[in-house]
DNA sequence: AGTGCCGGATGACAGATGTCATACGACGAA
DNA sequence: TTCGTCGTATGACATCTGTCATCCGGCACT
């Protein structure tokens, strides 16, 4: 090994990140150059430290990990990106491989798997579980076109018509428009039902 | 020090749980002698292995890390409990200290103070984040019914009242009885919000 | 014995939501 | 150029949701 390997550790509970490094920690030739705790601060920090590797978590303030990817994918090109995540939404896979994540890890997947997935895309190789790979593929592509994913996100937190009407400047009439194609569209039966769908799925 | 302290450590996403028991695994004093990733292990996993304390995540399968606190204080009142959660949920706390719970912590509170936390609750301390007691305090109590609990916590998935009458055994008219009062009482204008507010503060 | 709350229920009503047909301009693909 | 799709909008209609008054039986507290 010529040097160790520069790590970017972005995820915002400090106690999960600490510890992350504190695992990271461990191997030889691994070293967490920079902590952030927010998706807007990945950039900078990446940039300061010359990092070799960025392990962007997907939910944090800020940014989400999938945008400060993209943002790092075409600033500094040469940044190997793992993208690491609660959930194992297979929607999150493909937005982040199309933002430029060279592994996209699962968190209740073995911890040995972190170091290995740094390593590995250090070496140019990608990383990704196959059995999301598989079922991202399954699962097919987003039906719901941008504004039916504006209007359905804008409604998930019970907003009435005219609320989103108002925000989204919109007229109610066509609010219902878009929810109800939305809805028909996931094969629900109401707003909420097509909300928590959607959202399973990667899709808002 | 007599003996290094031995911990269990719960947590059901094994990337976090190994993380942090490298980062318990850094101090001298502690010794992460048992992991599991259900609730529902931890009572025999605790007994098996005598453990000294018991770091205990609220959200796992199986059973809630609440729960299983509950369980272990009554089986084994000598173990000391720390629970560890994503959210402050001021809720969580109330009940968590209802359980038997010597330390509340949450996963954005700097690592250090989970060691910290170990030792304290060792010699005989409580551990809680001074601004989630003050929220708790100042939040007052549930003021939900068994049953309207119940059939909110059933309605969140987006379920009509035609479904949710059969799944619990209610005539149409009560469930949206039930629905109509718990909105009132939360002062919110549907059930979609109910349910977030609900849910947000630890009610449900 | 009376008061009040909870679980459970009904019926009536107003307002919100979901569906459908229809329309128009913009745009991209064939 | 024509066709399909998207974004936007309206009006009419059926159904679902939320509110309110009212009722009953059980239980706890005074």
């Amino acid at each position: 090994m010529s040097h160790t390997i520069k790590v970017l550790l972005a995820e915002d509970q400090s106690m999960v990140r600490e510890a992350l490094a504190a695992l990271l920690g461990l191997e030889d030739d691994i070293e967490v150059v920079a902590q952030v705790a927010r998706g807007d601060e990945v950039l900078a920090a990446a940039r300061a430290h010359g990092v070799d590797v960025a392990l962007l978590d997907i939910e944090m303030p800020g940014m989400t990990g999938i945008e400060a990817a993209a943002q790092v994918h075409k600033a500094l090109p040469d940044v190997k990106l793992v993208v690491l995540t609660t959930f194992g939404r297979p929607g999150y896979l493909r937005t982040a491989m199309e933002a430029g994540a060279d592994a996209f890890l699962v968190k209740d997947a073995p911890a040995a798997q972190l170091a290995e997935a740094v390593r590995k895309v250090l070496a140019g190789e990608r990383v990704i579980d196959p059995t999301l790979a598989a079922a991202a593929l399954a699962e097919g592509a987003n039906p719901l076109t941008d504004r039916e994913r504006e209007v359905l996100r804008a409604a998930e937190d019970g907003s009435t018509n005219a609320e989103l009407a108002a925000k989204l400047h919109l007229s109610q009439g066509t609010v219902r428009n878009y929810l109800s194609t939305a809805i028909q569209k996931l094969a629900v039966r109401n707003r909420a039902e097509a909300a928590r769908l959607a959202r399973e799925k990667g899709w808002l």
